[in-house]
DNA sequence: TCTGGCTCCGACCGATCGGTCGGGCGGCAG
DNA sequence: CTGCCGCCCGACCGATCGGTCGGAGCCAGA
């Protein structure tokens, strides 16, 4: 694979990312695509064999790019409760910088279905990525509520509820900037995100059983 | 418009939902959506001029649903506080009682320029739904700020927070009850919810800056 | 200079897209 | 019974869909 390969290669997924990210996998042709990234629609299939593929490939490149952030934080040696910390900072970052990345991985999430079990022979790779990053956040809970640190219950409920209020956040565009009446990406933003997911974190996490009303009061 | 009429009518609206909550309104053809309503092509082009009319159709359905739900609440007698604790109730009851309402209404917020400008001469309604929610919330957060009940910083980005979160738990399907590890939508899993979302709610907007992790814990 | 292998392209394929048209059918007013 | 009107349909339209094919241009090694 030469340069001009690589560089076609890595256009077409730089601009179907930003396409699909706007418009979803059944909203963009390939003959957009194409011209968006000055080819010929037939060079396309010259690099991707199909159009699943060509959107596998994009989510995929997606999900590496979030897991080759968040993923070396889970074996660093430290408590749970700092390693989630971490891993929200790093969540949060590769978002902030690559807001598209948000709005596709929000709409990847809920598209399994847009063309399931269909062509898509041994496309897991994005699969196994998200199944990857899954797992090792939820190995890093069992840790932190063996070792005490996180109240057992509640933590799945937590953390799911936190990465779900990060994409949204970073995805909701506009939308978003009119309810907070702000900027959503300006590095004052960014900051004050991280402090109240980890507010939230800890809160969430580390609180008394605090269930609604009953609780030991003596 | 008789029985016969507002039968199909529902039914079109009915099956649309559940069709574009999956795969999204470019995802959908006519010609399926005909079939799934048990009706041919030509006859849903009788009861909406336009496929972008009847898509927004649904939508405005959607979020009249749930202006219904929760608007009332913002007249209330009552405290902000407990306005806002109301409301998110009752917010998080729409969504659990339909749970494709959430996908559709997660899905139609990112997919506004899908056709953007584009036909769509009036079909301002959806729009205007949505902002008289997101106007009732902001005003209710501004109540609380005067009358001292929220912190002022903070109150947008934490209602933003649990809009978003709400949204996306009820819209995730397996891919939630897969890190949650348990069912979405039992009733003991939308208490819970409520539960963590007031948490969320006091401690983001009526605590102190709780600067992380000093605390009392002699 | 020839040749093999790449990247790329224009032209084309059958299928499907959103949308139109003319008419069939049934109930209801006259 | 007749005429009209609201609901519905099959057939059809041009445009676009994802995908294929044969070859043009180019560079590397012989």
């Amino acid at each position: 694979m030469n340069d001009a390969t690589a560089n076609s290669h890595a256009k077409i997924l730089e601009v179907a990312e930003a396409l699909y990210a706007r418009r979803g996998f059944a909203g963009v042709g390939m003959r957009e695509l194409a011209e968006a990234a000055g080819l010929g629609k037939s060079s396309l299939f010259h690099h991707f064999r199909s159009k699943v593929q060509l959107y596998l490939a994009v989510v995929e490149r997606v999900l590496a790019r979030v897991e080759e952030r968040v993923q070396p934080i889970l074996t660093a040696h430290a408590p749970a409760a700092e390693r989630l910390d971490r891993w929200i900072d790093a969540l949060v970052d590769a978002f902030a910088e690559q807001p598209a990345s948000a709005r596709l991985l929000l709409r990847a999430l809920f598209e399994e279905d847009e063309f399931d079990a269909a062509d898509w022979p041994e496309g897991q790779a994005a699969e196994r990525r998200l199944a990857n990053v899954l797992d090792g956040i939820t190995r890093l809970l069992q840790q932190g509520m063996r070792a005490g640190e996180f109240r057992a219950a509640s933590a799945p409920h937590v953390v799911q509820t936190l990465i779900g209020a990060t994409i949204y956040h970073f995805a909701s565009g506009e939308i978003g900037e009119r309810l907070l009446g702000g900027p959503l990406l300006s590095a004052e933003a960014v900051r004050a995100r991280k402090a109240e997911m980890k507010q939230f974190l800890h809160y969430g996490l580390a609180a008394r059983p605090a269930s609604s009303d009953e609780g030991g009061q003596s």
